[in-house]
DNA sequence: CAATAATTTTAATGACGATTAAAATAATCG
DNA sequence: CGATTATTTTAATCGTCATTAAAATTATTG
């Protein structure tokens, strides 16, 4: 369900899907949805959550698994990229969480924060131990994030280009962190 | 006018922005906004292209002062930056591009793929003269584009960040293309 | 199979916000 | 100033969804 709203949103827009939509998409009615989720609000709400914890765990994975900063990163870029492209991605491009409810939103802006801090966490490792070179790691990490973060913009699908950016999207966004 | 739609749609999200909010920030009524554009629609479609326009001229205007490639890369980078923070900005995420009429969305994208190959072929001159590293270019430039088109995300007027933008984004985004 | 629970549909309802028409106000210009 | 044009407002209207309630279907389980 939460696949098929985000794909909805990321290619008609929010604007331009109603629940039927969606709901088309399942084989089901609009109505039905209602069982499984009280409001559109919080379709939405769900479909950013789970984005942002795909986003984490990519994280953690890449952390447990060890090895220097610059080397955790890149397999981090890897696989956050893994999950903006893939089938399985429910990840649509939050674009409203202004008009989410304070309590949802304020849910969505501290996992985002969390998983920001914990990569500027990352670097700050990197320039300690000298695998990245010294930076702003906040912007750093805004870039990069934003990188990430517009790929379902110009991405349709075509599996050629997912691979085109699995190989280059790691090795662009790391190149300029080197000492 | 525009302007103030930007802002809006910023800052409250697509969804949550009537034509009212809009008026009210220019003290007018909903209303009055129908002297100037037809449609919300076409409200939007003007944001849009104005914000692709601007992106165009700072390409445009690099390019014309001279200089090798990485460098004309570089003032590029500061110029988009600054009309995305700008206060003059009238720019706002493009997440609605789906559910304009089709004449209008054929329109943006094409200034939008426009300016991207404008971009790669800046690029490619800078590999060809050897002042940028040989890459993926279209790939380079998806990700540099996405990083900047992502800064309304989280920049929000603080000027002191501001300013950090400008003086960072363009080495972070720059740093990579170096041979 | 009977009975209960889970899921989906049909058929209204309702609200919000875009849009419009007509009237009112403000600006310009001879 | 008088007349014409430009701009804004007031006061409806209108559509499009989201949402709901009740009925129908499907699945589960004793």
């Amino acid at each position: 369900m939460l696949r098929a709203a985000a794909q909805c949103f990321n290619q008609k827009g929010f604007r331009g899907t109603s629940l039927k939509d969606v709901a088309g998409q399942l084989g089901l009615t609009d109505a039905a949805l209602y069982y499984y989720v009280r409001d559109k609000e919080e379709l939405v709400y769900l479909c950013y959550r789970k984005a942002a914890e795909l986003g984490r765990t990519a994280l953690e994975a890449t952390n447990a698994e060890g090895g220097n900063a610059y080397e955790r990163v890149r397999r981090y870029l890897k696989r956050h990229a893994q999950f903006m492209l893939g089938e399985p991605g429910p990840v649509a491009i939050m674009s409203e969480i202004p008009s989410l409810k304070a309590e949802h939103r304020e849910v969505i802006l501290r996992l985002s924060r969390e998983h920001s801090a914990r990569f500027e966490a990352l670097l700050r490792t990197g320039i300690d131990e000298g695998s990245i070179a010294p930076c702003d790691v906040r912007m750093t990490g805004n870039a990069i994030m934003g990188a990430l973060n517009w790929i379902p913009k110009w991405h349709h699908g075509d599996p050629a280009v997912t691979a085109q950016v699995l190989t280059s999207f790691p090795d662009i966004l790391s190149r300029g962190l080197r000492p």
